[in-house]
DNA sequence: AGTGAAATTACATTTGT
DNA sequence: ACAAATGTAATTTCACT
């Protein structure tokens, strides 16, 4: 499913890490930054792009801004008579799943979900279990966040 | 801490939305899709900036590439003689710290962080350990992702 | 706040090494 | 793969509504 992505040379993790601070540096800049003319600079990008190394440009957004103030943790114990693809379907197309991780441990999701107050949390839950999907879970409330990046910065 | 930023009017999210799909669209393309012109998208997309309801232009990486092949969750039970404030410090200044949410239930925070592979997680909790910052912990390895989303919209 | 036009700046392309 | 130069398209500013 994950394809296989070339390495980054040092460079292009430079340059990734620019432009995750700030995407809407100029060329001009990031190309003095790392010692490489605009055009290169802008190659390099266009290939990143390409790869997949760089998967979008986006913007980092304050959800409780946008109306979303509540962020919750979902440990699911799968029901595995519901089907596991179909569960990950749910969470890939379910808009308030921002993450889903298959992990170790006693828990077989992990799932990261994005609400507009406990209420949403409450009938997130109760979707997940009208479809059949729990065999057990135990949800975690996010009181506050005091580390949210988008991007984590390779060692050099 | 959390400053308090102005929710966004219907137009504000579907910019801000638009953005977090795709931040390198053009503010013309932007003023169709929600009927203003280039310059009142740009007016908006200033403020936004500078209220913070948009942290930041940004670019989503693929970690793998970036030789960050291994993401971990790590349940953390505080030891609070090591002090709460010094313990966010501590996550907020580390590179491999992706998120660190205060929780509610049994565990104290939860941490993500992202490692180039298994040694370094156990390097990391390590450096936990040496802070005495664990009363107790439990890891969790993501063995894959089937979601990872910075922008999660808000309901229409 | 938003519009529209003018001024500025950056990007994208081509060519050459 | 990179550098230099040129054409094109974007953003930014400003006077006005």
């Amino acid at each position: 499913m994950a394809a296989y992505i070339a390495a980054m040379d040092t460079v292009d993790k430079k340059i990734t890490a620019l432009l995750a601070e700030d995407a809407r540096r100029s060329l001009a800049d990031i190309g003095e930054a790392v010692g490489l003319s605009p055009s290169a600079v802008n190659e390099r990008i266009r290939r990143l792009n390409a790869s997949g190394a760089i998967k979008r440009f986006t913007v980092d957004a304050d959800h409780a801004a946008l109306g979303l103030g509540v962020t919750a943790f979902v440990l699911v114990g799968l029901d595995y008579d519901a089907g596991e693809e179909a569960f990950k379907a749910f969470a890939a197309a379910h808009p308030s799943v921002a993450e889903c991780h298959h992990v170790t441990g006693g828990w077989s999701y992990l799932l990261k979900v994005r609400l507009a107050d406990l209420g949403g949390v409450e009938r997130f839950l109760g979707e997940l279990k009208a479809q059949h999907f729990l065999a057990r879970s135990e949800t975690m409330i996010a009181l506050s966040t005091a580390v949210e990046r988008c991007f984590t910065p390779a060692e050099v």
